[in-house]
DNA sequence: CCCATATTGATACTATATCTCAATAAGGAA
DNA sequence: TTCCTTATTGAGATATAGTATCAATATGGG
């Protein structure tokens, strides 16, 4: 993360590198907010310029969850979708879809020049449903 | 709205009056703090109350905007999404869309209970097309 | 080693929304 | 019509998420 930053021109400084650390330990998406107690030697502004920086640059990608709370999460490729898991909280990847196409057909229907969509799936991921079987 | 809330078993109060009656004169989706300033005589507190209920009936949905902000608009129909024009705000109901039929089929794929999903789409709308191309 | 400047962090501030709780209003029952 | 239970309201405090300001500091090229 820090090399993808240094090659944009960004300084490699030491709050960064507390960030992008603390980032790349996770698993799973956070909010600003836990990034921030995890950090506490990080300032609050920092904290969310970094997240800003990171987003931008697409090594870390937001996830809306159901409840309206914007998460962050590191990004393993580029644009890409989430199943967002509403039991557990867990997040897989989107893979093999193509709602590019689909949404690309449906905006020159109406006449409307696409430039970007943002999606989120809700449901229950395959070891909750398991447990729910089981237990 | 209002037989809706009420068939519900909500009261017909005149703040809740007041809120559907400017929600339905209003064209395009707006903010809860701009209904806030155009019913001063309602509190905060009821303006937001009264947006989630009507959400929940159904009467009203979200709309999120690709700069974050939340807004609201009246809903016609059931479950649908938005075509967002980056360029004037308006919107216009996604139609003849089978996204339900393509997400059902990657969840499958990824093992995954399918139970809700969150898609908008940004782009520029025709009126705004021709405005640059002719402007 | 120096210096221009990118970056930081403390703090104030904005925006959005929820919580608390006493006061009020709605509407069914008598 | 009046009464009474209970839903609803609103003022204000609180919470949450993020941005703006700006003097002090750290980075990295020369």
């Amino acid at each position: 993360m820090l090399d993808t930053l240094g090659e944009q021109g960004y300084r490699s400084t030491s709050p960064r590198k507390a960030v992008t650390q603390a980032i790349a330990a996770k698993q799973g998406h956070f909010t600003a907010e836990q990034l921030r107690q995890q950090l506490p030697g990080v300032g609050r502004a920092t904290i969310y310029r970094s997240l800003k920086l990171l987003v931008d640059s697409g090594a870390l990608c937001r996830v809306l969850l159901e409840d309206g709370n914007l998460h962050y999460q590191l990004s393993h490729q580029g644009h890409h979708h989430h199943l967002l898991c509403v039991e557990c909280g867990s997040s897989q990847d989107l893979l093999g879809c193509d709602i590019e196409d689909l949404l690309r057909q449906v905006s020159t229907a109406h006449r409307f020049q696409l430039s970007g969509h943002w999606l989120e799936v809700y449901g229950r991921c395959y070891d909750c449903l398991s447990e729910a079987a089981t237990g």
